[in-house]
DNA sequence: GCGAAATGGGAAA
DNA sequence: TTCCCCTTTCGCC
């Protein structure tokens, strides 16, 4: 589930059901009592993603939760079931409930080790501007826009992340995955949108280019807020799936992506799987040849 | 019942 | 690069 528009999608939903309530925050598997002390019974202000990272600000205490390979919350309405298997961290308000498992983060920070976290991230296609980044950043840090994220004429995120790639001899393929580099994108994206963009995922960063990055940025930014509407990750065309009407069929959904040695859905070639800096890379070694 | 795999990432070497 | 952590699910005895 975790690529980046998973978390833009749960933080729209915590927000919509916790924000502006008081909060009873507990650890039912018991791991995270100490931080659900912290922040149990305050009054949720904000959720906001960024990368595959959420923050829920409970004043200047902020929740940071990063769900990792397997992470997962379940959320609902009204009163919450009783606890099954490992919750680390349960809301509990009027407006329903929120159960987090398997999460690779859960702590309660202060704003100035946010601003550390997001340090380390590049753009996030799910945020279109630098601008909006910076606003993002003044209001998780308790603040009103600095002058910075006032003033107009701050660079394209795309143009940021573009200036990265430019740069490095690493492969695109890796580079994608670098959340240093661009925040949000994760194995499935990685390799669905080099195989729309018919790019060699081996291909180095600074031959990528100004106008191939620009496509790319797009139909990310494309694919990954329709992940967001829809929840589920769909890069193929109408065109390329085997059946055109009704509801995507999961194995419909991708072009590449775990579909090691059938044939690519674009020239019929097997579909090949290498390693990666330890993970799996797919792609068609005919439509993305060097 | 057991082992492996899964949309991730940080620390150690 | 290798190890390690988080939890659930699924295929295979």
């Amino acid at each position: 589930m975790p690529e980046g528009h998973t978390l833009h999608r749960l933080a729209r939903a915590q927000r919509d059901r916790f924000a502006g309530r008081v909060v009873a925050v507990s650890s039912p598997q018991g791991r995270f009592e100490a931080g659900a002390a912290l922040v149990d019974g305050r009054r949720l202000v904000d959720v906001t993603a960024y990368g595959k990272h959420l923050f829920a600000a409970f004043g200047d205490r902020i929740v940071h939760v990063h769900l990792g390979l397997f992470g997962r919350v379940v959320e609902g309405p009204g009163d919450p079931p009783p606890p099954i298997g490992a919750v680390r961290m349960r809301w509990v308000a009027e407006s329903g409930w929120s159960d987090l498992r398997g999460p690779t983060a859960c702590e309660v920070l202060s704003p100035p080790e946010v601003e550390l976290i997001l340090d380390r991230l590049g753009p996030d296609p799910l945020r279109p501007s630098t601008q909006r980044l910076l606003q993002a950043r003044s209001s998780l840090a308790g603040r009103g826009p600095s002058s910075e994220a006032r003033t107009s004429a701050r660079p394209l995120s795309r143009d940021v992340a573009c200036a990265r790639i430019a740069r490095s001899r690493a492969p695109i393929g890796g580079l994608l995955m670098d959340q240093r580099v661009i925040a949000g994108v994760g194995n499935v994206y990685r390799a669905e949108v080099l195989f729309r963009r018919r790019l060699d995922p081996y291909l180095p960063g600074r031959d990528v280019g100004r106008e191939r990055w620009a496509a790319l940025w797009t139909d990310l930014g494309g694919l990954m807020r329709q992940g967001v509407r829809t929840g589920r990750i769909v890069t193929t065309e109408r065109a390329d799936r085997e059946r055109s009407s009704g509801r995507v069929r999961a194995e419909d959904a991708h072009y590449v992506y775990r579909r090691t040695g059938l044939p690519c859905r674009v020239c019929g070639s097997p579909i090949v799987q290498h390693d990666l800096a330890g993970r799996k890379l797919y792609f068609c070694a005919v439509c993305q040849a060097p």
